[in-house]
DNA sequence: GTCGGGTGATTAATCGTTTAATCAAACGCC
DNA sequence: GGCGTTTGATTAAACGATTAATCACCCGAC
């Protein structure tokens, strides 16, 4: 239902005060000219009759439902909760409500996903797009939240530079052979971040990437990395692109009785819901993910209220010369956003451990 | 913007064909009396043309938003994910949108959530309320989802029946000292867990309950929980209520050398997405949100499509005999979904570590 | 020949809001 | 006092879809 059921609307506030719909209606949005006195006496019953504006009313009048869309690649990312928080609150405050859409992991459920919130007449969507996936045209703003390397890109973290950061903290803390554990050589946001450590690292570090998935082709899923190994071939540090991967190396770790961080430091990135709990804490790389949303939902609700020129009706033939679906990925002044690191209990010195270590990497 | 942009509407299609809006309506909709013939040409330049209904316009005369209000206590809960994604996909297959609200943990957040969803005009809503909180009224169809055994609950997994299955199980293993580990002791689905998990056992196994918040008002967040010393008092098994204290819990018995599932088990609750891929992998018991959410959904569309009376425009005044805010608590035939029982690595037979737990247990 | 019934389409009203255009009255100014 | 301007409110026309009511027409029956 629209509003409330026989909904106090506009025109029952003026017929109760003697008044017509369009002093209400200017009374309320503060538009018009309408003396303060009567102003004030409007608002008093809009108020005491509960009155609440339709939408439906609204939507249809001004062309604009505020309402925006959010489509996620994989809704069962453990990032997504707080993605799906930070661009609820920001939205909220902006005046919108946030309507959701799953690609379901697929790129074709992701144009279907996108086709259905403009057929529910969103103002404007916000993708978190799937692996590099070209956005289709959606006919209505756009912001991208991806990477910053990727083309059309509105904001994100600055991936790049998180993992330098972590990279930083592993150098500094004396490691000299570090493994990178990612999950698909194919995203771009993991790409990133193993780009950007990389870049921190001289000569003199040798660094070496495992991609799970690729070893899950082989081995099944859930299968162990073979961290036991590496520790024999002398890596002193497992620096994952993701905490989940870091949760899976922690864990195969200490199952194998390497003792972390004495033996090995772990880290991870994105800060997620477990990584504080897990003993030993997650050293860890977290996304300003409210600032994100914030400058993701401004940049797009400016481009909307800017950048529309409101649907004048136009009934009867459409002017050859518009386009009918012009596809606008909205810009940002600020498109990234800095990560911060987080030095927990699971990254530590190349201690006294580390001569096992050398040893061990001598028999190999 | 509501549709594209001068977007086709019905009037542009009637105008093409030179029929009136009506028919066209009547033929795309199915409903009036239109010859074969003509709803088969206007299907046909419907298409071509792009049409797409504008939900509005639609909205604005049937009082039905098409779009349905998904409430969470806490959007950052590792498991809303699986419920959004579960719920997104139940909706979309009964035609309907869904939009978020937050409650952010917060009772009065929740009342305000669930307004601004009313005066989006939702057509009901789905609430996982926070805590046994009372659900304000919405003014809607409403189902909830928490525990069979909340008045006023819709349909939910039968977490009873959940603790009990994991119960047994451990029994079954032979463990006889089993500690429970729950996160509040104010959340009904966790009593609920902790509830059958008791009602499966008799007297010949001790349990004992640890609260994580209550103990981390004394030791701070991310305290350590002690396990190794419920080790040596003779706990053979640890039940959490949700994986992600039982992710805590392995870890923490991991790092103080303690062999999972070799010297004591580990189980969790809810399948999260890290269960499978730590080690060893999680033993728990997964709930089946797909259903849960399809019964939701399925009665909220039927009561929502049944019971409205549709918002007969009444301008004048009010009827006083019917109640401005009706709160329809939808029910459901089938409100318990049983829990099914997933058994991994991280919970084994009480072997031969268990004589050193029965000594630790003298030593203590 | 006229009347009744069915068919296929149109007319027109309506949902609630916004907004350009209009209008009446009051006011200032020469 | 007449004239232009400002102020404060009203009128009326949209927006796009739905739907009850109406209408024209054809066909068979009495």
């Amino acid at each position: 239902m629209a509003t409330a059921r026989p909904g106090p609307n506009l025109s029952r506030i003026a017929a109760s005060l003697g008044v017509s719909v369009a002093t209400v209606s200017n009374a309320l949005s503060g538009k018009g000219r309408v003396s303060a006195e009567l102003v004030e006496r409007i608002r008093a019953t809009a108020a005491t009759l509960g009155y609440v504006p339709s939408q439906a009313g609204r939507a249809l009048r001004t062309g604009r439902s505020g309402v925006l869309g959010l489509v996620l690649p994989d809704i069962s990312n453990p990032l997504f909760p707080q993605i799906a928080q930070a661009i609820e609150h920001a939205a909220a405050i902006a005046g919108y409500g946030v309507l959701i859409a799953d690609s379901r992991g697929d790129v074709g459920t992701q144009t279907e996903a996108i086709h259905r919130l403009v057929e529910r007449g969103v103002d404007g969507m916000v993708i978190v797009p799937r692996r590099g996936t070209r956005i289709a045209d959606a006919g209505c703003p756009v912001a991208v939240i991806d990477t910053p390397s990727t083309p059309g890109n509105t904001v994100s973290a600055d991936h790049w530079q998180g993992g330098r950061e972590i990279a930083s903290h592993l150098r500094n803390l004396g490691h000299r052979k570090i493994l990178l554990i990612g999950g698909s050589s194919a995203s771009s946001v993991q790409n990133d971040r193993i780009g950007g450590f990389k870049s921190a690292l001289d000569a003199t570090i040798k660094t070496e990437v495992l991609w799970i998935e690729k070893l899950e082709e082989q081995d099944g899923p859930g299968c162990l990395l073979g961290l036991a190994d590496k520790v024999q071939q002398g890596f002193t540090a497992f620096a994952a692109v993701s905490d989940l991967h870091a949760l899976r190396a922690l864990t195969e770790l200490q199952r194998a009785g390497i003792a972390v961080p004495d033996s090995a430091s772990v880290t991870g990135f994105d800060d997620l819901i477990w990584s504080p709990v897990v003993t030993p804490a997650l050293t860890t790389i977290r996304m300003d993910i409210a600032a994100i949303a914030e400058i993701a939902i401004t940049a797009l609700v400016s481009a909307i209220q800017n950048g529309e020129p409101i649907k004048k009706g136009r009934p009867r033939e459409a002017s050859a010369d518009e386009p009918l679906h012009v596809n606008r990925l909205v810009t940002a002044e600020k498109s990234r956003v800095p990560m911060q690191l987080v030095v927990r209990q699971s990254s530590g010195p190349l201690g006294l451990a580390s001569t096992n270590l050398s040893a061990g990497e001598l028999l190999t």
